[in-house]
DNA sequence: GTCTATACACAGATAGAC
DNA sequence: GTCTATCTGTGTATAGAC
């Protein structure tokens, strides 16, 4: 029987569920270790100290979302709705079937009045989001209402994972979402 | 010179201030007292333990909320115009004077995968909100969109509060509760 | 009502055997 | 690469003097 080998990328995910559910201070590396069927001692053969084990689970997460959900906004032959519905769809299935919300609201939320460690990270998620958000509308919004219209989206969907964790009801973030689609097609904003 | 008194009120409003900001989990007794100049032992001579300290502290803050804010929404001889915009600017002074943003969306964020603890609590805040929202907005909106119309204003104030603490700037809160104002006035609903 | 001192558990992190 | 054992700091909470 070899010694199980365990890659850098298995702790990650595996990590980043634990630290999304718990949060980053209440998370101990005896918690990650378990996790994975490590001891302390040997989760600390692969990550020097937790900063850095949160830091690039906050990295591999957002790739995740980069790769998976903001890249259809640059798709070629889609259109702008069949766009955001497709982010849509995946991102209600990845904040609904795993539990913890939203990780990096989470960890602003948590972190940002007690140290910046971690918003270099938060921030890079948030930008790419905002980013995908404004390519997809800019032809649909005027230039005057487009920034607000997608801070306006990107406030829903992150208040109403609020709500979903508080009522324990996934409906909060599914409304959220079919509302966003909506705004593609105001009248007002042609 | 005899003995400080410190009331148990004088103790909450300091522990809400650190709790809001720093989030249960890592906010220690000794924070709790030193915030006060008082040692451990002696803060332990008021409270029986930490779960104690968070549940009033949330209790007074969602009363402060309930006296200052929501009562706004059954005042006679205001209009509902006045009543809204009186809440938002009220709102938003209370969440930009003082850093930490909303403690009761913090707290269930933190929490809501580890305990149950604080749950009723904070539930008990969003109800009081909701139900004041609702108030005001029932003469304004057809009945089957009350209900999502109520849930979206608060998706997008909690999730503009998360903005505002990512990218450091209270506009974010400005906006979106000026956008809450709009929806009092828009021709669909009529 | 506040203090000092302390008990006990567990945190993050390291050393060294296998 | 994983383990056990350990170091050091800090957490919640309590006991008892003043």
């Amino acid at each position: 029987m070899p010694l199980q080998k365990v890659s850098r990328a298995d702790i990650l995910k595996s990590s980043i569920r634990i630290f999304r559910q718990r949060g980053y201070y209440r998370t101990s590396m005896t918690d990650l270790a378990d996790a994975l069927g490590l001891t302390k001692g040997a989760f600390y053969h692969h990550f020097k100290d937790k900063k850095t084990v949160m830091k690039e689970a906050l990295q591999m997460s957002a790739s995740w979302f980069d790769r998976k959900v903001f890249a259809i906004a640059y798709q070629e032959g889609l259109s702008d709705q069949e766009k955001l519905s497709q982010i849509s769809v995946i991102t209600y299935k990845a904040f609904v079937d795993q539990p913890g919300g939203c990780f990096f609201a989470n960890t602003i939320l948590e972190t940002a009045h007690v140290e910046d460690t971690f918003r270099p990270e938060i921030m890079a998620f948030f930008k790419a989001w905002e980013k995908a958000l404004l390519h997809i509308f800019s032809g649909n919004i005027a230039p005057e209402n487009l920034n607000e219209q997608v801070e306006q989206i990107m406030a829903e969907v992150e208040g109403s994972i609020i709500l979903m964790q508080l009522h324990q009801n996934p409906a909060y973030l599914k409304k959220a979402l079919d509302r966003s689609l909506t705004y593609l097609s105001l009248p007002a904003n042609h």
